[in-house]
DNA sequence: CGTCTATTTGAATGTACTCAAAAGCGGTGG
DNA sequence: CCACCGCTTTTGAGTACATTCAAATAGACG
């Protein structure tokens, strides 16, 4: 039943950024769809056009790109619990997808379609500053992403990860570590064996 | 003398994504200051804080990170005529920045800062959906960098910077180039050998 | 013209990859 | 509950890509 569903993390992420009103609030939550996804389910596969904005209320979902052409998945993101997930030059042009967008564990979810994000925003014009800021947040860890990709080596950027995401490492398979941090599973396995001697 | 200066480019930035009437842009501009930067200044220096969006005019600007460990730069950006820039983080923040902007040519400017901003947003409130879309659009080129950076190889990332930014190796020295692309200059004459062989 | 910086070239080195095989681990069915 | 299967992780040998360091050459600028 809707009247179960647990707004209260979604409505932190938004008091997060701007102030709302229990109204503002009201009307927000009712654009959102409640969906659960089960491990390895995928949120959306590349080449479909992304129709949501996806809240994860809970479980842990990877952003990535396949390159078909050597064979290999490349994570540009992992995403927990508190953060939103899309394409989104998918989603904002109405595209097909580059990304794919998979569940590594039993997911529940709060999704806001195109047409129900542009209603919000153009009844309360201060959720285009909630997604500005959403957006600046997300351009200045992908920056950091950048600079470390450029000056880190396989073991620095290791430590960088159990660092930045202590936790996440226990919920995810070591090879799909080595694919977000762009080296190979076999290569990881050797860095972890190189640490554990130190 | 403020009359002289060209606001179309900038105007056409703003049109580009929303739609403003003539008394709306006359206020924004209102806002902007004109400013000039020779070769090799700086328009911001690692450690002050970001007190301007700034937009380019005319010029070319890279935004980089300084490595003091290995002693190395790190080129997050070349941005050119018609983009924004600024350190993300520090200006909303006002903390100190962790990036140096240099001019690597003259370069005209018009700046925007914090007050005059929030003014904008304040008096207009559509602005913010122009600024959302500016970080959108952003967003989307950072994630195809970490792509990138993820999966070619320094051959492969050199003739994609060359098709990605067609002129723009005419007007930045090799070694910058291979400061964005994460390599040696070394390494980079010996790809552009290659490539000459070929 | 001279100085400073950028680019090229080469040899030696290191970091990370490929391929192949073995070992470990988790889930499933008998 | 154990045996088996598939997938993940480890290990090792050989290789490729990219770096370091040093020196030579070329270009840019006052």
């Amino acid at each position: 039943m809707k009247s179960e569903i647990d707004h209260s993390l979604v409505l932190k992420n938004v008091r997060n950024y701007i102030n709302i009103t229990d109204e503002e609030a009201d009307f927000f939550v009712s654009l959102l769809t409640y969906r659960r996804l089960k491990k390895k389910q995928f949120l959306l596969q590349a080449y479909d056009v992304c129709k949501y904005e996806t809240f994860i209320v809970k479980g842990c979902l990877k952003e990535y790109f396949t390159d078909y052409e050597n064979d290999k998945d490349h994570i540009i993101r992992f995403v927990t619990e508190g953060t939103w997930t899309s394409d989104v030059e998918s989603f904002a042009k109405e595209t097909p997808s580059s990304l794919n967008i998979e569940a590594m564990e039993d997911c529940e979810l709060l999704q806001l379609d195109y047409s129900s994000l542009e209603l919000l925003f153009q009844t309360y014009p201060k959720f285009e500053r909630w997604c500005r800021l959403i957006f600046e947040k997300n351009y200045i860890e992908f920056q950091s992403r950048i600079i470390k990709n450029l000056s880190l080596s396989g073991k620095e950027k290791y430590l960088d990860f159990l660092s930045e995401y202590p936790g996440l490492s226990n919920r995810i398979p070591q090879h799909q570590i080595a694919a977000y941090l762009g080296i190979t599973p076999e290569f990881l396995s050797k860095i972890r064996q190189q640490l554990a001697r130190e």
